[in-house]
DNA sequence: TTCATATATTGACTGTTAGTCATTTTATTT
DNA sequence: AAATAAAATGACTAACAGTCAATATATGAA
């Protein structure tokens, strides 16, 4: 009975490959510049065979969302080290991000729609509830700040849900901001390196538990 | 002379009119499903009349999100006291950037809109540059973070214009986030204002001087 | 192999809507 | 009152997302 597993296989392969051609036509074009027929075509399918796959443009742009996320959410699987501490483990997620950013652009795009849209009432906000209740970048950045917590690299006096959720925040703001504001850059003659370096200084300096670096000063101002 | 001057101010009116009647139709069911003739409607005019003040549909909302940035701006303006240092006045920007929030959620759409888009490929490029050039909501940040370098309450190692990017971009991401990824609050259970005050703390430790709460300490220390 | 059934694919068609422009209406000037 | 200029109209077009009856292909039974 392995004919139908077969099929099985086969579906995901075809959803992919719409997947990878859609990618290929809205990279280059733009989401609202790309049609449909494009699409098809690069797909080497009929308009309406993409849509025995995908029930809208908009559902096969969320996968191509999810693959940058998912990607994003490897990389950052791939910076936590052993050997390091939970702050520098934390710090390393976010150099992974801006090693994300410059390889994957496009992705990053993608990734750039994801978080300006409103999951709750967006069309997909089961598969967008599944994904944050499952796995998705988040968790590292909860992961290596409860690490943080624990080895008393990190403060200990704001939750670590909330610490990573807040620092998750920032960083999609700046790398955001990077990526679509280079005019303001520009203009300023800011460097994109500069707001790098400094997102990671007030973070570092945000996050690090008091001990750090003024801890036994603190200790005698306490008595 | 008076009469093309009257046009003039008729024009205007007319151009504020059409927003107006946008806003309405674009908060009331969002950009993507509201439509032109909708807006003509609401406007009472015809739909050939909004394309004699306006290109396209994307410059009525362009013409939104400026006047959402410039209540911003105006709101930080009124925010900053001269009785208050620099650190203390920049986290008042911030503060009433969450009012902002709180009382223009379509405005903050708007905001959050903008603020993805990248403004170098974008229809508006130049507007956007002017805008940028001239006033926008950042040079409250530069302005307030200026005045706490010089105050010494906040630190100097970093120039005015980066810093003020940086959490601007920061404040961008973590109010984008509350709103966009409520979601992920519900299930992790956290509250926006837990993640609002952790904003504010790490902000707070990442921009203050080293002097602050440590200044004696740290001195002996360099010794 | 041959026919029947199930599954997958097609592309012409429909409905919607952004944007246009020849025509009409209104305001201004002579 | 006529001539001219400016503003507004709405029927029209082109583009495109999404549909569905017709067609093609694969599977299973006899």
């Amino acid at each position: 009975m392995g004919i139908s597993e077969r099929k099985e296989r086969e579906k995901e392969q075809r959803r992919n490959d719409i997947i990878d051609a859609a990618e290929i036509v809205f990279f280059e074009k733009g989401l609202t510049n790309s049609t449909m027929d494009e699409v098809a075509e690069e797909a080497e399918l009929s308009k309406g065979t993409l849509y025995l796959y995908f029930k809208s443009k908009e559902e096969i742009h969320f996968e191509i969302k999810v693959r940058a996320l998912n990607i994003l959410k490897n990389m950052f699987r791939k910076s936590i080290s052993e050997k390091k501490n939970g702050i520098e483990n934390c710090l390393e997620i976010g150099k992974a991000y801006v090693d994300f950013v410059n390889k994957y652009r496009n992705y990053h795009k993608a990734i750039i729609y994801f978080e300006s849209n409103d999951c709750s009432i967006c069309e997909f906000r089961d598969k967008c509830e599944e994904f944050f209740k499952e796995d998705n970048p988040l968790i590292f950045f909860v992961q290596t700040i409860n690490q943080g917590i624990a080895d008393g690299t990190i403060r200990s006096d704001i939750p670590a849900n909330a610490l990573a959720q807040t620092v998750w925040a920032q960083t999609n703001g700046v790398l955001q901001f990077i990526s679509t504001k280079q005019i303001i850059l520009e203009l300023s003659g800011v460097k994109a390196e500069d707001i790098i370096q400094c997102q990671f200084e007030i973070i570092k300096k945000g996050i690090e538990s008091e001990g750090k670096g003024a801890q036994t000063q603190r200790k005698q101002k306490n008595k």
